[in-house]
DNA sequence: AGGGTGACCCGTACACCGTTCGGAACGGTG
DNA sequence: CACCGTTCCGAACGGTGTACGGGTCACCCT
């Protein structure tokens, strides 16, 4: 009479199915639970077998909560958004620091998750989640406070994201690869060297800023060369500003 | 005798098979066939086995001649910066328009293939193929020729492709996931409409943008924002030039 | 009190994936 | 003619996302 498999499916041996007081699993709790899998193990160890495990849950528990996988990257995603805070500019010339700020919030979020990179390209800002919202109108309130016109404070922001997104990217694509191998930044970069130096060698410039890299250590360099990229961004968007509003 | 399954393994009935004058497969082939796929279909349509098909091999044929299918997307994704050309400036202040008409290239590049968005976060600048090495040079010529010290090219550089990755990311996605539904830009847009205008609700300035895009029509209206966030970053770039050589 | 209802959970199953393995077919070489 | 290295491929392994249907409970309405 024993159910197959299981030896002694008795009542009494049986656990108690706990009481249903409150639903066993919510939507928080599973991208709380995604987040913690991706930024622990990258994009790719994020299956919904592994999810279910992870919350003592069956491998398609979560679709009551959540339609989709997509749907679900989508909602991490928009959870990452709501770490990033953009500053209110202080004095008539704070809108440069503030910007810079942001700049910077945005970049670490992304090296802080550098799963986002392989997913920004499937969702990027045709998401509507309150967090990504809530930032686009604090940068836009940023900007035209700040002597920029509306059109001109759409430009700033769009222009601003898309140099942070951009030049994050290929550092988060980096970091997240780093991730997948197991090593350190230096045993990973003593690994690619050898081919890296005879693939730049036909191209006499790229080996020049190849070299000139080498010496800096690769960690630093890439944080001084956003900065100096955002300066020059910084420098194009001051020529935008009608400096008559405060 | 027959070997199990087949009817008749009879030599005759067997359909001659093909003399192997040359190797059926070559990476080129492969490469081309899943560049072709990708543009056609998206990335989530490339599998190996449906390459196979296409090019009447076996599924698991093409590991002779790559190692991966990661290496493959690789080897594909050069491929495709084979395709931009970045110009030399012409005259005193040409590199402005060297720039952006290098700028113009990428962009178009991507927007030609739009899986490539999903891709970067991958693979980034981490590869080391051929033609970005090549593209990198270039355009390193493009600013050193300019009055532009190395360094600074460098910086120039990396952050013109910030931009452009970054600017070209969101529209890429927005035109995969179109791709991806089998509709009109029109039709997909009107579907969205309701649930972006809702969500947008809540943020005077971004539904101040969001209204403002509405009228134009976005399609225009995505290359416009694009134009002007590159004069930004061009001036910006001004800036950094030394305009002692020419 | 008790029957109905609807939300939730999950075992099973399906179609597909990337890749390994072993062996078959072949051109070229001894 | 025997051998060898390369290329091709059928089968199989261990995964994947998710549709489906049935079970279980908390709650509500008689």
């Amino acid at each position: 009479m024993a159910a197959k498999g299981q030896p002694y499916p008795s009542v009494w041996a049986r656990p108690e199915r706990r009481r249903r007081e409150q639903p066993a699993l919510s939507r928080e709790q599973i991208v709380a639970e995604a987040l913690a899998i991706l930024d622990a193990e990258g994009l790719e160890a994020l299956s919904m077998r592994k999810l279910g495990t992870r919350l003592n849950a069956g491998a398609t528990s979560m679709y009551s909560h959540v339609t989709n996988k997509d749907e679900l990257i989508e909602l991490v995603l928009d959870e990452v958004y709501g770490e990033i805070r953009i500053p209110l500019p202080e004095g008539p010339d704070g809108w440069r620091e503030a910007a810079r700020s942001s700049a910077h919030a945005v970049r670490a979020a992304v090296l802080r998750h550098p799963w986002m990179a392989s997913v920004l390209g499937d969702i990027a800002l045709a998401s509507l989640g309150p967090n990504v919202l809530r930032m686009s109108e604090d940068m836009l309130t940023l900007f035209e406070t700040s002597g920029f016109t509306p059109e001109h404070a759409g430009t700033a922001m769009n222009t601003l994201i898309a140099f942070v997104m951009g030049g994050t990217l290929s550092e988060a694509a980096w970091l997240a690869g780093l991730a997948r191998s197991d090593q350190d930044e230096e045993q990973w970069m003593a690994r690619m060297m050898p081919a890296a130096e005879a693939a730049v060698l036909p191209y006499p410039r790229v080996r020049r800023q190849f070299d000139a890299l080498k010496e800096t250590g690769s960690e630093q360099s890439r944080g001084s060369e956003f900065d100096l990229g955002l300066d020059v961004l910084l420098d194009g968007l001051a020529l935008l500003r009608t400096p008559a509003a405060g």
